[in-house]
DNA sequence: CTGTCACATTCCAAATATTGAATATGTGTG
DNA sequence: CACACATATTCAATATTTGGAATGTGACAG
């Protein structure tokens, strides 16, 4: 019943969903890993509805899926195959492929965020040794 | 003086611009090779002007570049890799390789493409022998 | 059950994209 | 120059996307 989709239907689909800047952010800020929606908000800054919004765009399109931890919300990559797609689109750009990586777990409060900081704290102050 | 692009814009820029349908078959027809506009307008059963807006919405974005060659004007993509951009793509939506093919010199009456078909059509008669 | 926190959803106006139709431009030929 | 052919551009109606603002919802603490 669902109508067929061609191929390249199916490619622009992906593609058009992934292209806008936020959600391209937003998705290697996930990378592949797990990320609450307050940890995109401090990482990415940007307001927390506009953020949602864009993750129930990508959620719709089947790109991220989420899981309820409480009180917190986790996102993650349903194929993580996706951020190859961002890696050599940033090849064609001539993106070096440092710049496309956001990671920086300091400003989440969430549990997850603060136990990894804590592992973090731990292994910078054992080097520091 | 031209303002300052983010990676993460240039990304989704070049996604964005792919991110349609026809742009896709376009490219995908266009390969690593070269097309005239009347070759696309028959391999991809479209009407000529709209494909020349699509072509045009590329060059825009110097995903393409043209040639002309007496009446007829031929494109190819400045960047080839972006069949990769569409390749993986393609991968992340579980599409076989071989549907991202599209190849059929016959229906172009094109000096090059003619020039193509006699030489393809001297291997067949060979391989026939 | 009330409040609070994390997150989702709905509404909407402005901006942008899509695509058909008509028309224009450039090139080679006679 | 006139014409035919390959291709480009412009216009306009319509559809979709974007992103701000306000509001809704689910989970947990007290």
């Amino acid at each position: 019943m669902s109508k067929r989709i061609l191929p390249h239907e199916k490619i622009s689909d992906l593609l058009a969903s992934i292209g806008n800047p936020v959600r391209v952010r937003i998705l290697l800020a996930i990378g592949t890993g797990e990320a609450c929606v307050c940890h995109l908000e401090s990482l990415l800054e940007l307001r927390q509805a506009y953020i949602s919004q864009q993750l129930m765009t990508l959620r719709k399109k089947k790109i991220i899926i989420s899981r309820r931890e409480g009180k917190y919300i986790y996102y993650r990559l349903v194929n993580p195959e996706v951020l190859e797609v961002l890696q050599v689109a940033g090849e064609v750009m001539n993106i070096p492929k440092d710049s496309l990586v956001i990671q920086d777990h300091t400003m989440c409060e969430c549990p997850k965020c603060s136990a990894e900081n804590g592992r973090l704290n731990e292994k910078i102050s054992q080097s520091n040794t």
